[in-house]
RNA sequence: GCGGACGUGGCGAAAUUGGCAGACGCGCUAGAUUUAGGUUCUAGUCUCUUCGGAGGUGAAGGUUCAAGUCCUUUCGUCCGCACCA
């Protein structure tokens, strides 16, 4: 055995053992496994952008290391990687560069699998899915026409979020609060366009109600989509309008106080805005209703900004009190949401009231009176639960039972019902760039929109095409591609020019691996749900609402289409922190700096000499702080990385790169290598060790590595498995190791200890331990081990270190025998130096005894 | 504004869920070995101290025999949503 510990050999080495596949356990039930249980470990598969950064490295350490250890302990285990490979960075390098985005794409994938290859994880390849192969995008085109024939995709002229950059539209996920695309970062804008959508509302009451299913979910998650979801529980009413037979309606979550509506808001958009307008009005109207639609999204809704609205001179009825209201048109209702038109009740809202105070409309009766106030003047609006007033028939009654009552007097009316309503919106799909899935549908003069017959699936993506600029879509300028014939009639037809969202790739890619080279079916149900749901998902926050969402919305539609029998995706969710370093900017210029030509001590501009801010930020390139893998990898080795990566923080947690903290994890791996080359070399071997060869009856140093060593085994499996703790595995597996350091090496128990060791460490470090079981004469793969249980017995002990405390206070310790009763220990304790010392002449008043643990007296 | 998370040494962090705060590591200090250096090993490292102790988990109160942990108030940081009627 070599004395040095060099990584690059074995690293090397045993990753092309494992690619030769002899290290594998079989994880298929076809492979004869069937009753043991399974484990589907899965991390968010990652865009082929061509290389690799901390961030992936982070997220695949983690899911490998969960993998690892399950298999250890006997799960069959799913651990498959993909490639969410359509999108626009692929086109954009086709239109720099000139290279076809499916070479470019390709070209990626291989460099980052090679790459993944080299941090030791353990996928089964042969599960590898490619979402921009055919063989893949086929079936992406099949579900879609599930969708279309359970009527859950439709077109639509509408507004839509328009990005000006990439030439596409965006679905609302994709736009920030700052109103810019979430790939190009442009400002997005609104244009009046035909597009698919996805019929994503027909689902929120369960996407809603479902999250209560995800106990294994981070609960920010969860309140972050139940928020997009945004219920709203109230009602639908109408309101006749003066000299028109249509009424307005209007939704909302206060029926209670209809009585003190004081006029109603349009949005400028609203349909009725044009008829309900008077012609003193109109020509105020038509420019205001002008200048809210040149504003964007982001204008309209910016913080701080009044409210702008004008009368549009028409006036309806409050149906409950017959009195006439005004009819105003507000930049603040948008027409997007509910009816488009509200109510306006300023004593009980504070926007109606913010608008009232600011347009000087008068604000009607109070319904819900504030209680214990006699109000003369409303400073606010006041919005809580009350008891109704100035609402006969329904004075007295509790704002809560009005609600419904309200709401049935309505409906006897014939002017209202209970609704529901959510701020969800369908989801837009449709896309006009090349690179993504053609959307499988044929427009024909004669037959209208006709979907693609199954047997004609995929259509292929054309493979000819120029990319000429950031034009519209080169497909609809394909007229080879463009023109077919109309599956029904066989005339002449066009192709849809649009492609898929890469959001509909990576909402179902998960339910491809099980079944990963099916060639007739998108997958067999049973090979799914068999390994369905995913028991553990680890991927970043940021996809907390829109790909977690999909593919929750995915699953429910093919549950109900009857291809799924399981209604949620992912059983535990694991959302990892960023990896983040050291950053230098210059606060005057904004310019970043590499850390290597800045002095830590004095970090000063290079230039200017002007000192730098320095901060922890997310590794990007844009702020020259990224550290590049390979870097790591050359210098350190894949294991040096992954034990870093995994005792540097917990999981959810920000990780801060500190280049001496991976010196600190190679020293580890070092100390380990030499523990047992020191072992080895000493003629020591784990081959025949057995447990059974330990005397019951040890010395107490061998006693007591011995229940280091099984209070290792017990905290680091505690670690690995459930609430995922790896950064205190680690430190167990330091303990460890420092307790054979100092251990005598000539007994079994040490035998034992080094054996225990690389098991430990089998899951973390996967190459050192693979090969340092190896040299420890083992002819079976660490990997393939049973995981060690502890012994109970070992964690017996004799004496235990009893505190003693008075009034609270600690005052010292003993040693006292682990079997010692109440009194027993009471007894020690006031026998022992530091009782005689703080109890003599004192009246103790009570005694608590935590057992194995303290004695607490309480003296006057 | 609404919702959520979090505040512990010089730094990253631990703390059997109410029971010796600071495990483990980084950094630092001193020493030893080797030395051209990286390395390796040993000891120390919350603060104050009259060496008996005393204080200490953002701040202030409270509950308790006992609080980093529970409750109230408050300050600060971060994240999500934001005219959703």
């Amino acid at each position: 055995m070599e004395s040095r510990y060099n990584p690059t050999a074995i690293e090397a080495k045993w990753q092309q053992v494992w690619a030769q596949g002899s290290d594998q356990t079989p994880d298929d039930p076809q492979a004869g496994t069937p009753d043991k249980p399974k484990f589907y470990a899965l991390s968010m598969f990652p865009y082929p952008s061509g290389n690799l950064h901390m961030g992936h490295v982070r997220n695949y350490t983690i899911t490998d290391v969960i993998a690892r250890v399950h298999r250890m302990q006997g799960d069959r285990v799913l651990h498959p990687m993909g490639w969410d490979a359509f999108g626009l960075p692929a086109e954009n390098a086709a239109i720099d560069r000139g290279i076809h985005p499916s070479k470019w794409t390709y070209q990626n994938i291989e460099q980052m699998r090679s790459q993944l290859k080299r941090l030791g994880l353990s996928y089964d390849w042969s599960r590898e899915v490619t979402t921009c192969s055919p063989d893949y995008y086929k079936w992406t085109q099949w579900l879609f026409l599930q969708f279309l024939q359970a009527g859950l995709a439709y077109q639509k002229e509408s507004a839509v979020n328009w990005d000006p950059v990439d030439q596409t539209v965006l679905a609302n996920e994709q736009v920030d609060n700052e109103g810019r695309s979430w790939r190009s970062g442009a400002k997005v804008e609104r244009k009046l366009l035909r597009q698919w959508f996805l019929k994503i509302t027909d689902y929120a009451e369960q996407l809603l109600h479902d999250l209560n299913k995800l106990n294994g979910w981070p609960e920010r998650v969860r309140l972050m989509q139940a928020n997009w979801i945004g219920k709203s529980v109230g009602a639908y009413l109408e309101f006749p309008v003066v000299g028109m037979a249509e009424k307005i309606g209007v939704f909302t979550t206060r029926p209670d106080t209809v009585y003190g509506v004081t006029y109603l808001v349009l949005a400028p958009e609203h349909h009725l805005t044009a008829q309900v307008t008077t012609p003193e009005q109109q020509a105020a109207v038509e420019v205001f209703v002008q200048e809210v639609s040149n504003q964007s999204e982001l204008e309209r809704t910016a913080e701080d900004k009044p409210k702008r609205g004008i009368p549009t001179g028409g006036k309806a009825i409050n149906p409950f009190t017959g009195e006439e209201i005004p009819i105003l048109i507000a930049d603040y209702v948008l027409v997007e949401y509910g009816t488009g038109a509200v109510m306006g009740v300023p004593a009980h809202d504070a926007r109606d009231f913010e608008f009232a105070k600011q347009k000087q409309l008068p604000i009607k009766a109070v319904i819900v009176p504030q209680p214990d106030t006699t109000v003369v003047e409303l400073e606010a609006a006041y919005t809580d639960p009350g008891f109704l007033i100035n609402s006969s028939p329904f004075d007295g009654m509790a704002s809560t039972e009005a609600k419904t009552a309200i709401i049935q007097a309505a409906a006897e009316k014939g002017i209202g019902k209970a609704r529901i309503q959510y701020r969800l919106r369908d989801w837009l799909i449709s896309r006009q760039r090349y690179w993504g899935a053609p959307i499988p549908v044929i427009h024909c003069p004669a037959c209208g929109t006709v979907p693609v017959p199954e047997a004609d699936l995929p259509v292929r993506l054309p493979e000819d095409i120029a990319f000429c600029g950031r034009g519209p879509s080169p497909l609809a300028q394909l007229e080879a591609w463009l023109q077919t014939s109309c599956p029904v009639c066989g005339g002449p037809g066009k192709r849809e020019t649009d492609t898929m969202d890469t959001f509909i790739d990576s909402s179902w890619y998960f339910l491809r691996y099980p079944d990963a080279t099916n060639q007739r079916q998108v997958f067999d149900p049973a090979k799914t749900n068999d390994w369905m749901p995913v028991d553990q998902y680890v991927g970043g926050i940021e996809h907390a609402i829109l790909h977690l969402l999909y593919s929750r919305f995915f699953t429910k539609v093919l549950r109900d289409r009857g291809l799924l029998n399981f209604d949620e995706p992912f059983q535990r969710l694991l959302t990892q922190g960023m990896v983040q370093n050291k950053t230098y900017k210059n606060p005057v210029t904004g310019k970043y700096f590499l850390a290597t030509a800045i002095d830590p001590a004095n970090p000063r501009d290079p230039q200017t000499g002007e000192s730098l801010e320095v901060f922890y930020e997310k590794m990007s390139k844009s702020k020259s702080n990224g550290v590049d893998p390979e870097s790591v990898l050359v210098k350190y080795g894949a294991d040096t990385a992954r034990m870093f990566i995994l005792f540097k923080a917990p999981p959810e947690k920000d990780l801060e790169w500190d280049d001496a903290d991976v010196e600190g994890q190679f020293r580890f791996l070092n100390r380990v290598w030499r523990l047992v080359a020191e072992f080895v070399a000493k003629g020591g071997n784990t081959r025949n060790f057995s447990q059974a060869s330990i005397s019951s009856n040890l010395a107490k140093p061998q006693k007591d590595l011995r229940r280091a060593i099984h209070t290792a085994i017990q905290k680091v499996t505690e670690d690995l498995q459930g609430e995922y703790q790896f950064n205190t595995a680690v430190s167990e597996l330091m303990k460890l190791s420092n307790a054979l350091s100092d251990a005598a090496q000539d007994s079994p128990v040490y035998a034992e200890g080094i054996q225990m060791l690389v098991l430990l460490l089998a899951p973390l470090a996967p190459h050192i331990a693979a090969e340092l079981w190896h040299v420890l004469g083992n002819s079976a793969s660490v990997h393939t081990q049973k995981w060690p249980t502890f012994d109970l017995a070992a964690l017996v002990v004799d004496e235990i270190t009893l505190v003693i405390q008075i009034l609270g206070k600690t005052r010292g310790t003993i040693q006292v025998p682990a079997t010692a009763n109440r009194e027993a220990l009471e007894q020690y304790a006031r026998e022992s130096a530091v009782g005689q010392r703080y109890l003599t002449d004192k009246v103790v008043k009570k005694v608590i005894v935590v057992p194995g643990k303290l004695i607490n007296f309480v003296i006057t």
